[in-house]
DNA sequence: CATTCGTGGCT
DNA sequence: TAGCCAAGAAT
């Protein structure tokens, strides 16, 4: 506190490692939400449900439904010997229900190669359906404490600010951002893992998309971004995502009433969700191609039995 | 590398 | 109100 002995640093790169683990894991250690899947109980389990269900979607949407699935299958052989349709059922309103179909499958996968255990390796979880490079760090990070670059939205924008000064990060992840968040990473497993989870609280809490809150964040002082005076996104706009009248809408409508029926549903049932005949036919065979739909003789249909 | 794939709350 | 946005993966 006293007497600055130390000759001034003024390193080369602007911004450190050391200059940010500090500050955001002790915000961490102060602010972090207390979410189920950060529990010790969760388990590696939990930690993977989790991740699953919050691919892009609010983790207020997510709170109910996972308490659902890890009461009901506790363990990986739970949900293995269950129907992929229940799984598709129970993901309810989630969105995306092609996720409960690849949470379903690697459910399987685990307990068929994995002795029932959620594996450690980055390349066994990378191996699984629906784990990508994201979620195979962030469950080998989070479940087991291991040391990755763990690069989701949140920390790309942190990234995007705190390091390169620019509001947004780019449209899909770069080369250049890997090789600065696995620079960024702390050397200690311990460190690491911590980092992993407080960066990405960072984002999710603090260095929002839209309205973010600078005068809490621990950072803010070293933010390339804010010190350049926050300028505008520039460049081609980000895509926003339509909906209406896609067939991502139509395929949604269809699913809801296969989730809500008890027994098979005739095509006539189906039929009422969407006038045009054309993209409704096209919404259904989607649905049975990927599996998500059972197409029966008699033109009935059910959620996948097998 | 660009698209596709749900859903609902918020501004 | 009509976008915008939310812990991505697969193709």
């Amino acid at each position: 506190m006293t007497a600055p002995t130390l000759p001034t640093p003024s390193p080369q790169p602007t911004t450190s490692g050391e200059t940010l683990h500090e500050p955001v894991i002790t915000w961490f250690d102060e602010h972090a939400r207390d979410l189920p899947w950060r529990r010790p109980d969760a388990g590696p389990w939990g930690v993977m449900v989790s991740e699953f269900m919050l691919q892009q979607t609010p983790v207020s949407r997510v709170l109910p439904v996972y308490e659902q699935w890890v009461a009901r299958w506790p363990r990986p052989a739970d949900l293995a010997k269950e129907a992929p349709g229940e799984a598709v059922r129970a993901w309810g309103r989630l969105g995306y229900p092609r996720r409960a179909l690849r949470l379903h499958g690697a459910a399987v996968a685990i307990t068929e190669r994995h002795g029932g255990d959620v594996p450690t390796e980055h390349a066994q979880l990378l191996a699984l359906p629906g784990i990508g490079e994201y979620t195979a760090a962030a469950v080998a990070s989070f479940a087991y404490g291991q040391r990755h670059a763990v690069l989701d939205t949140n920390v790309r924008r942190v990234f995007a600010r705190a390091v390169a000064g620019v509001q947004y990060p780019p449209n899909a992840t770069t080369a250049a951002e890997r090789k600065l968040a696995r620079a960024l990473l702390p050397e200690s497993e311990r460190t690491a893992s911590r980092w992993a989870a407080a960066s990405m609280e960072l984002g999710a809490l603090i260095c929002t998309a839209k309205n973010e809150s600078c005068h809490r964040c621990p950072i803010a002082a070293q933010c390339a971004w804010r010190l350049a005076g926050k300028p505008a996104h520039d460049g081609p706009p980000r895509r926003g995502q339509t909906y209406a009248g896609t067939d991502r809408q139509v395929r949604g409508k269809l699913l809801a009433v296969l989730r809500e029926a008890v027994t098979p549903v005739p095509q006539s049932a189906l039929d009422r969700v969407w006038e045009e005949p054309v993209q409704r036919a096209r919404a259904l065979d989607g649905l049975v191609a990927d599996g998500l739909v059972e197409p029966l003789t008699g033109g009935l249909y059910r959620l996948p039995l097998t």
